[in-house]
DNA sequence: GGTTGCCTTGACGCCAGCGGCAAGGTCTAG
DNA sequence: CTAGACCTTGCCGCTGGCGTCAAGGCAACC
């Protein structure tokens, strides 16, 4: 399989699987001509890659489970490495929802701040009209 | 007030100061020698766009409020362009808090799954000790 | 006059995950 | 023979809010 059929498979480009192998996570053998050839195996890995990437890991964070689908596992997120990152990433993510959390009611305090103000104005304005 | 005065009592830097002016954030007039003197209006100034970026405003987001403040207003959010930019960061928020949610599901499914393959793994291999 | 400490502009670096372009080699069909 | 559809490496661009020099001018004190 070359790199294009491969993106075209996975749902990626060429340049993303370039660049998953510079930072060693998809490997490629070389036909002749100096065509990267993948291995059929290399479907799941760049999907595994991809899911994790749309749920908001980074590289780094991805290459256990990516690992952990090369040593014949069905899912990447079985092996102690990834539980970590799971763990981890888990922790992040309530972190950013309490995060959230706070600048929501901060957002939702300046604007019944900036209702008030206004209504304030309003009844001077109507008071100055009479 | 020279810069680094007011990049200190505004609890920042003079790096970022000379960067809100050039994105027409903060004013400075000149003094005979070509530095930067500062109006005491700008110390609130500063302080307000610093808790926006603080709670994850933009710079474009912040200018509406900067406005409002010069404007004459005690606080920089009550101004209806400020208001629009309240409403639409909350907006914004909301949407991130759902999508954490989302992911952290997903997290939790993924870890419940490893778990449970983890103790299959186990109870097979203590059969196997039999 | 030398040192210290303020100020100036300009320009590159950073993080992350690529997109896009250049300049070229390869393979296949007509 | 040529067109087009693949492939290769390499390098710059992008987003944002600055940090970090570099190279120099100005002010004040000893």
């Amino acid at each position: 399989m070359l790199i294009g059929e491969l993106a075209e498979r996975a749902g990626t480009t060429t340049r993303a699987l370039r660049y998953y192998e510079t930072h060693g996570l998809v490997r490629a053998a070389r036909s002749a001509n100096g065509y990267r050839v993948y291995d059929e195996a290399e479907l799941p890995v760049v999907r595994e890659i991809r899911a994790l990437l749309a749920v908001g890991f980074g590289l780094d964070d991805i290459r256990p489970f990516v690992a952990c689908l090369r040593a014949g596992n069905a899912t990447g997120h079985v092996c102690p490495d990834s539980v970590a990152v799971l763990r981890r990433k888990l922790a992040e993510v309530d972190a950013g929802i309490d995060r959230l959390h706070e600048v929501r009611r901060e957002l939702r305090d300046q604007l019944a701040h900036a209702i008030t103000h206004r209504e304030e104005t309003c009844s001077r304005l109507r008071r100055a009209a009479r």
